[in-house]
RNA sequence: GGUCCCAUCGUCCAGAGGUCUAGGACACCGCCCUUUCACGGCGGCGACACGAGUUCAAAUCUCGUUGGGACUGCCA
């Protein structure tokens, strides 16, 4: 019997969740689902200066809208709370206490220091990275290459990161550290710490950094830095659920997209990646294209409408059978919400299609064969639906020496404003035969 | 500088000594499908950083070199 995992996501309010954060989250997230295990979210809030409760709640909601849910947090009591470090000081000076008192730690300066001892070999085995061993004398060093004993409680009295993360894992009873490659070097200093205090060490399992095009970890400078920029840029929560999911892991399977629980049920700490990746936004556009394909398309409409409104389009007419239909109708066209909405907007309003096209692209001689066609399809195509249109038309213009692609080119224009579309009788199909005349009539078609 | 980590197509991943003239995905380029575009299908371009060693056999193991990254805060 193993014990059931613990799994934790400690993110510093200092600022919304980012992407790196959210790769972090996510893997845990995985780990802790995957394992029937326990996630908990905990709000490492130990620098006064930076922290603010508004970053919280922005980390919280960011990880919500990737669908990113904890067991135990500041806002879900459990037994190991609470959950936010301010909260927890008494804890940390209990242990620091006692680490004075075993004569392990002193105080100097309105601090208190642990003492780094010499030639210890501190060893773990990283879940991902293997076997790792540093000389404790290597752990901490002045610049000069003399040890640096660790600073454990500030002057402010509240603890520093490499302090706190040791005493909160070990009474959180976290018993796997997922988090960044960039703390398996903070590993031996916090190991130093779990000895001394004769705490035994959580399982660590260390992922690789997501870098930049520069390939320098990523920061503002790459763009998109929050997660809900993501989300203003037009990617769907599963989009960036799988894309993130991809970078330092693929199932076995071989499958790419994938959903959520297949995610869950694939996941593997063991076969995380090593190497740092770099975050291309061709894959994600991909990715998230095809998360749109297979969305439900009265889902996908809640997050479409206010992408809508966005482009100044006033959607509250219509039904939403109407507009989870015309979403169907674009057939997988677009690779984020806003191309899907902008592609989509000659659904909701014949105005931006006068706006854009005075079907004066159409060459006037051909005018009275396009009505009396056009006149035809509307009056005489006995079902409204793509199949016969399309059937109706192909024989008409057989009958009338024309070709589909004359008689289809002017019918998109005026219908979508467009040159590029879905087909146009499924276009013509959803927008109706009323709503279609009127298109044609507005362009002296018919 | 020091410590630690990493090293397969441009990018993300497969590959855990022979089945690798290295596979998939994205991007890119052709062709096909087609009323346009997208989708889809087919094909192309394109990588084991380098050097030693171990072995009958190395992308896979070892060492070194080179390159890249992280950390080096009383930030986390």
């Amino acid at each position: 019997m193993t014990e059931k995992i613990r799994v934790r996501f400690a993110p510093s309010p200092t600022g919304s969740l980012h992407i790196g954060g959210a790769h972090t989250a996510l893997f845990n997230w995985l780990w802790a689902r995957r394992s029937g295990g326990t996630f908990v979210l905990r709000i490492e809030d130990t620098d006064r200066e930076r922290s603010t409760p508004e970053y919280e709640q922005s980390i919280m909601d960011g990880m919500k809208w990737m669908g990113l849910d904890w067991d135990e947090g500041p806002d879900k009591p459990g037994e190991y709370g609470p959950y936010r470090q301010s909260e927890r000081i008494d804890l940390y000076n209990k242990y620091a206490q006692l680490l004075i008192d075993n004569n392990q730690a002193y105080e100097l300066d309105g601090a208190i220091f642990f003492k780094v001892p010499a030639g210890k070999k501190i060893e773990f085995d990283d879940m991902v990275y293997g076997h790792i061993e540093v000389m404790s004398e290597n752990a901490s060093v002045n610049q000069d290459g003399t040890i640096k004993d660790i600073v454990i409680i500030k002057k402010d009295g509240m603890p520093t990161y490499n302090y706190a993360v040791v005493i909160d894992d070990f009474t959180m009873n976290i018993n796997t550290v997922i988090r960044g490659e960039d703390h398996i070097i903070n590993t031996p200093k916090q190991l130093l710490i779990y000895d001394a205090l004769g705490f035994k060490a959580p399982k660590f399992a260390h992922l690789p950094m997501i870098l930049g095009k520069n390939k320098k970890k990523l920061s503002k400078r790459d763009g998109a830095t929050s997660v809900f920029e993501y989300h203003d840029l037009g990617y769907l929560p599963n989009g960036v659920f799988n894309f993130l999911a991809l970078l330092g892991w693929s199932p076995k399977n071989g499958e790419e997209i994938f959903t959520r629980d297949e995610a869950v049920a694939l996941f593997e700490l063991s076969s995380v990646t090593k190497k740092a990746a770099v975050l291309d936004i061709d894959k994600l556009n991909h990715i998230n294209q095809e998360q749109m394909k297979v969305m439900d398309k009265t889902k996908l409409l809640e997050i479409i409408k206010p992408f809508w409104s966005n482009l100044g389009l006033d959607f509250s007419q219509y039904t939403d059978s109407y507009l989870s239909s015309s979403l169907k109708t674009m057939g997988g066209r677009g690779q984020t919400t806003i191309q899907l909405a902008e592609f989509s907007d000659y659904f909701i309003s014949f105005d931006v299609v006068k706006s854009r096209y005075d079907a004066s692209e159409i060459d006037g001689e051909r005018i009275p064969i396009l009505k009396k066609f056009y006149k035809a399809l509307i009056d005489d195509c006995s079902v409204w639906e793509h199949s016969a249109m399309e059937e109706f038309t192909r024989n008409w213009a057989l009958e009338n020496g024309s070709t589909m692609k004359e008689l289809a080119m002017p019918l998109r224009w005026s219908l979508t404003g467009r040159k590029v579309s879905p087909g146009v009788f499924d276009v013509a199909s959803q927008l109706g035969r009323e709503e279609t005349k009127k298109r044609l009539t507005h362009f002296n078609l018919i």
